[in-house]
DNA sequence: ATGGCGGGTTGGACCCGA
């Protein structure tokens, strides 16, 4: 079983390299963010033909997000019941036996904005709505765009990084809150390679030059950890033609 | 220091991302 995460910002341009993708890497289930399509024009029979079904959160523009599975899913739940929000960053389905929250966390922009407080009251609101979601389904995987970077060894350059959105104590405490609910960070439970990042900036070459953080995050309850074998970040997107700034992050369980 | 790239919008300067 192999569930996968990636912000492609915007399905609409990315759709020819999401079925490229799953051509390679025909993961059981693919968690997309900021997909910026509203639902009736969701790609379901380009999805379908290449063997997946979707269920999906969409919105004009901005945010947006998706599951698509290679198994049946049900129970879906779109946002949080816990919190009143027009932005559609969250979906959550149950595919056998295995919940899925897909996610997408608000960017925050900078502290002492208000898209920074929405930003941690948004992820309040989540930690809360998870821990119920925990408690109903003890096999949970959370994956999505978390927009935090954990840990220093996170931020290609923690020094350049310090106060600005995605490294900020707060935001790393909303993560370790997230944490201490009793799940893993898939990706930190195997050893990796030095700069493991899973978004570059567009601009100055950031990719080339490596300017990398690890934004994105596959959270495990302890049920699933246990069959975790492996996580990697796949980069080879990020350097195709016309790429999304995000690279997709894959889980393998084993049963 | 600023903006740099890329996607989107009801039409082309501006918002947003991270």
């Amino acid at each position: 079983m192999k569930l996968a995460t990636w912000n492609v910002n915007s399905l609409r341009v990315r759709l020819p390299q999401v079925l490229d993708w799953l051509k390679a890497h025909p993961v059981d289930v693919l968690c997309l963010q900021e997909t910026k399509i509203t639902d009736d024009r969701f790609p379901f029979m380009e999805l379908a033909a290449a063997g997946y079904e979707a269920v999906t959160a969409g919105q004009k523009t901005y945010n947006g997000v998706a599951i698509l599975s290679r198994h049946p899913l049900s129970d879906v739940v779109r946002n949080n019941p816990l919190y009143v929000d027009d932005q559609q960053r969250i979906i959550a389905a149950t595919l056998s036996d295995i919940r899925v929250i897909c996610a997408y966390v608000p960017n925050g922009q900078a502290p002492a904005t208000e898209k920074y407080a929405y930003k941690l009251a948004w992820l309040s609101a989540f930690h809360d709505w998870v821990e119920q979601e925990k408690h109903q389904h003890p096999r949970l995987a959370i994956l999505g765009d978390y927009n935090i970077a954990p840990e220093n060894r996170d931020v290609h350059d923690p020094a350049a990084w310090e106060g600005h959105a995605l490294v900020s104590p707060p935001e790393r405490d909303a993560f370790s809150r997230l944490t201490a609910l009793g799940l893993k960070d898939a990706y930190r439970l195997f050893e990796q390679p030095e700069s493991g990042y899973s978004w570059w900036d567009y601009r100055q070459a950031a990719f080339r030059r490596d300017m990398g953080l690890r934004i994105d995050h596959i959270l495990l309850s302890e049920a699933l950890s246990k069959q975790c074998t492996g996580c990697t970040i796949d980069r080879e997107p990020r350097s195709w033609a016309q790429p999304s700034d995000h690279a997709p992050v894959i889980a393998e369980l084993k049963p």
